[in-house]
DNA sequence: CGTCCAATTGACAACGAAGGACAATTTCGC
DNA sequence: GCGAAATTGTCCTTCGTTGTCAATTGGACG
């Protein structure tokens, strides 16, 4: 039993060290005047007693809790992973943590959330869509006075800080794409329309079906929520219509390889009988076979500056209300001309 | 500007509903012999007020910071995903909450780790791998007196609260369906040696060749390190040997589908010229296309019990010390008898 | 060698809530 | 209306660290 040190306190070191407390505090937080000769007298103690400060204390006395708290709702594994990857990025050496606030349904109970981030004393958060929409979640955290970066939002762009793309042309651009190869019969599969970027991603397929003189096509039109199956079974519906379309424009990766899987059970090889393209470039998207064609929606990106921005603020700084980052269509194996044409 | 309500403490509510702070502690700790009239005074002030208590102030004299971390050293994203979702299920509706803490190199730096906990007051750990098998991480927690759950550890198999699966007879038994399709010359691609799992795996699949009278065959093993990318430059490496393997044993997921992705690039079908199989059933083995025939590695229900038992010992419940979940051999599309003899 | 200013340290009261030990006050059974 | 039990209130500590301001020390300089 070598074991059981029991934690010390900045008192101990004090202590051991023999100077008050007030300059434990002092070195630890590289006040300016000290002496070199207190620093390491200090340093010495702290080590032999393994000091660390208690974050609680400091907490409470400098009102922060150094917690940044990332909230999403149920998205898609890939695009979760790329938030946190982004936000741990620029989190990483420094003081603040981030903890992880999965809701389950943003919509139902916006106030619910507010709760939870008051009660959890967060020092700011992060919003992921669709809370980073919604106007009673702002209107709470504003209330509270608690800083918060949105990622992605399409609405009250004045509020807070955010980090967007343009979905609408981005989408414009991938469909445009698909529609330059040939494909005239194109069916969409929509995510969660309680995401705004859902409408915002239709609108842009619609101003390049606009553009070219295509109908709206309303009824090749399936609504999804982003998830692989949603997309697998969209596609299903889809190919077993009379009118069966030679592309699919899915809203998400996850749908679109979904739709992947669909086709393929049905005997359509993509790309050759079927175009499928997604949005976003999640991982799964370079990992499928055969790769697929999408549009870069840089998420890490857009997470790790939403989280400099977030932690500039906190710093009192000015972080700037919004920074659009640049979409990118990566054209991959998955989009070639309809069979007709081929 | 009908923003920015100051926060405001229990002493506030007290004066506000006419009653001593004691008696907000009291109400919102749910001490029994409290009537029904005090209570509903208090909380229609705390309300009205928006109340909430000051976690750290509460955490300071409890010593408690109710904060448990999640300790992972960059594995898979998949995996990654499937440990929060089991732990945040556990956690959800009670007052703890999840810190993420990625860590760079568990291996080079495991007082970090250590040192990191401790600084972050954290009232728990959970450990996977490989972080979950580093004597001196588990040291180190055990001298601070840190409570910790390990996932899938493979030494020291005492020390501390576990769950676990059994690698070897699940890598044994993939296998030897493999062995009982007809295939005789098996390439196997190892993960990162840094985890334990890796090595154990290879037992099982050891013990399957033996058992069927199969050289261990030392030329078609190939190392990764568990991501995509390593199991696809593997395979191009393995396919392009004079001796080719008819079937690959890849210790994970990621690696088996880019193993298929390698394999498609250079003209070879899935399963009919090469059967691929993979570890852990994670989200990706289910939405590739031919669907992977794997090992589901119960990752989610592991996480959860780790965390189920972490709470149930910082609650002063006697936790027990490791329980074991079941594997389960998943036969999807990617396996099929060997060319030759189809 | 004393004076005065600056650089260093120290003392002490917050910070917000909880816990313990009792005292004071209802409330209720009968 | 009495005694006992159930509620509430008082008061004082504790938790570990920082802010504020006063005290001390060390030098430069005349």
């Amino acid at each position: 039993m070598a074991h059981g040190e029991k934690r010390s306190t900045s008192i101990d070191v004090a202590k051991l060290a023999q100077v008050s407390p007030k300059s434990v505090s002092r070195v630890f937080n590289n006040e300016p005047h000290i002496s070199p000769a207190l620093r390491k007298k200090v340093l010495r103690a702290a080590k032999e007693l393994n000091y660390h400060p208690n974050v609680l204390a400091q907490g409470l006395v400098r009102r922060q809790s150094y917690l940044i708290g990332l909230i999403y709702e149920k998205p898609s594994p890939s695009y979760v992973v790329e938030l946190q990857r982004g936000a741990l990025e620029r989190l990483h050496g420094g003081r603040y943590r981030l903890i992880v606030l999965p809701v389950e349904s943003v919509m139902d109970r916006p106030l619910e959330v507010v709760s939870l981030v008051r009660s959890a004393a967060l020092d700011g958060v992060i919003l992921a869509p669709p809370a980073s929409d919604h106007p009673d979640i702002l209107d709470g955290l504003l209330d509270a006075r608690i800083p918060f970066a949105r990622i992605a939002p399409q609405s009250k762009l004045d509020v807070g800080l955010s980090t967007a793309m343009d979905d609408v042309a981005a989408a414009r651009e991938i469909a445009e794409h698909v529609i330059g190869l040939g494909h005239r019969t194109i069916a969409i599969i929509l995510g969660d329309p309680v995401h705004a970027a859902s409408s915002q991603r239709l609108i842009g397929y619609r101003q390049a079906f606009d553009a070219n003189g295509l109908p709206p096509l309303p009824d090749l039109v399936e609504t999804g929520d982003f998830s692989f199956e949603s997309g697998y079974e969209a596609t299903k519906r889809l190919l077993s219509r009379k009118l069966r379309p030679t592309a699919i424009l899915a809203q998400n990766d996850d749908m679109a390889v979904g739709a992947m899987s669909a086709a393929r059970e049905l005997g359509f090889d993509v790309p050759a009988d079927l175009t499928v393209v997604g949005f976003d470039d999640s991982e799964i998207a370079r990992v499928v076979w055969p790769r697929l064609t999408t549009i870069r929606q840089p998420v890490m990106e857009m997470a790790k500056t939403a989280t400099d921005m977030l932690l500039r603020e906190l710093a009192g700084d000015d972080p700037g209300g919004m920074v659009i980052h640049a979409h990118q269509f990566v054209d991959r194996l998955t989009a070639a001309p309809p069979p007709a044409l081929s």
